[in-house]
DNA sequence: TTTCATATGTACGGTACCGTACACAAGCAC
DNA sequence: GTGCTTGTGTACGGTACCGTACATATGAAA
């Protein structure tokens, strides 16, 4: 019945994490959207309430993204505890993730409700990172010592400008986080 | 012969610099700067150009702030290269300066110029983190490996939502620190 | 082909903000 | 006092965005 909807649903949320990736949340506007996804604005309020109410959105579909996803493939392909901790990293802080991860910690400082969402997230990813540490590291002041430094690098390099003579950033990460690796 | 400015330029700039840190570049707004400041944007175009302007100079003054003043500061006072570390550590991100630092480089990551800005001072940064931590340690390698985790814990530190059990934020942070900091 | 549901376009009023133009008032010099 | 300088208030037009109301055209079903 319908004329088979040329802008459904799921396209408003790619386009809005897309917006969100690139600017934060204050880029995601709903006339902008419609600009880049080449409509007006007019079908939007058919699948949304409003703006907040696609941020709501954008939240759940990365938390889905982020948790769910990653955890089971992470799991699902086994290995040593060391193993699954570099198989993690890539995993959540990929390319395509980073990005909207990384405006999300930044919208969390302004917003309690999705400071709220984070921590529980962060909690999970800190739970494993626990674990993982333990396995190997006797000292529990020592496994809360290198999980800090090691999600502290994993967020904390994108934010961070300075050169690194010789290597590439991404090898001069590699070196850091094998340095907490070590026994 | 002037009727001596209600609102100097340094107030601008100050409120400039207290939403910067707030809400980002994004929450810097004429308008709602000369309310809080208890005017009209009136007076405001006699000293800026307009908006980008005082933007500009925000970074301007952000950066004397930060280089100029902690650097001299952290030797002046002396003492032994950890010593200096933690000194530096507690003067750049001190509460005042941390949440201007990190609009900063939130800034940064959609802005070029501001970007380059940034580099250059982080280089300086980690040009003294280098030399502090060389001083106790032999291998090259691990000197960068713990100067990257040095300055990513004091950056993601804050954008980490992790609980920790038993202890607050900033204990748990020196003890990352610490670990760091151990021969 | 006709019918009909519905995704989208169009038009509107409202808000927040930018930057400009100009009037005004407050202080100093005389 | 008078005159001058200068910071600020007021008023304006323009842009970008929100959300609503309604018209329209498109494609599936009959």
């Amino acid at each position: 019945m319908p004329p088979t909807a040329r802008t459904p649903r799921d396209r408003w949320i790619q386009a809005g994490l897309d917006a969100l990736a690139r600017g934060g949340p204050d880029a995601v506007r709903v006339e902008t959207l419609a600009a880049e996804l080449g409509v007006t604005k007019g079908g939007f309020y058919g699948y949304f309430a409003g703006r907040p109410a696609l941020l709501a959105e954008l939240l759940d579909e990365w938390e889905r993204r982020c948790t769910d996803d990653v955890l089971a493939r992470v799991e699902a392909e086994g290995g040593d505890p060391v193993e699954k901790l570099r198989r993690a990293g890539e995993l959540t802080f990929s390319d395509e993730l980073h990005r909207i991860d990384l405006a999300v910690r930044q919208w969390a400082r302004r917003d309690p409700e999705v400071a709220e969402r984070l921590r529980r997230i962060d909690n999970v990813r800190m739970g494993f990172l626990r674990s993982m540490f333990a396995s190997f590291i006797a000292d529990p002041d020592e496994v809360e010592a290198r999980c800090a430094l090691m999600f502290a690098l994993a967020i904390g390099r994108h934010f961070v400008a300075a050169d690194h003579p010789g290597r590439t950033d991404r090898e001069y990460a590699r070196m850091a986080g094998e340095f907490l690796l070590r026994p």
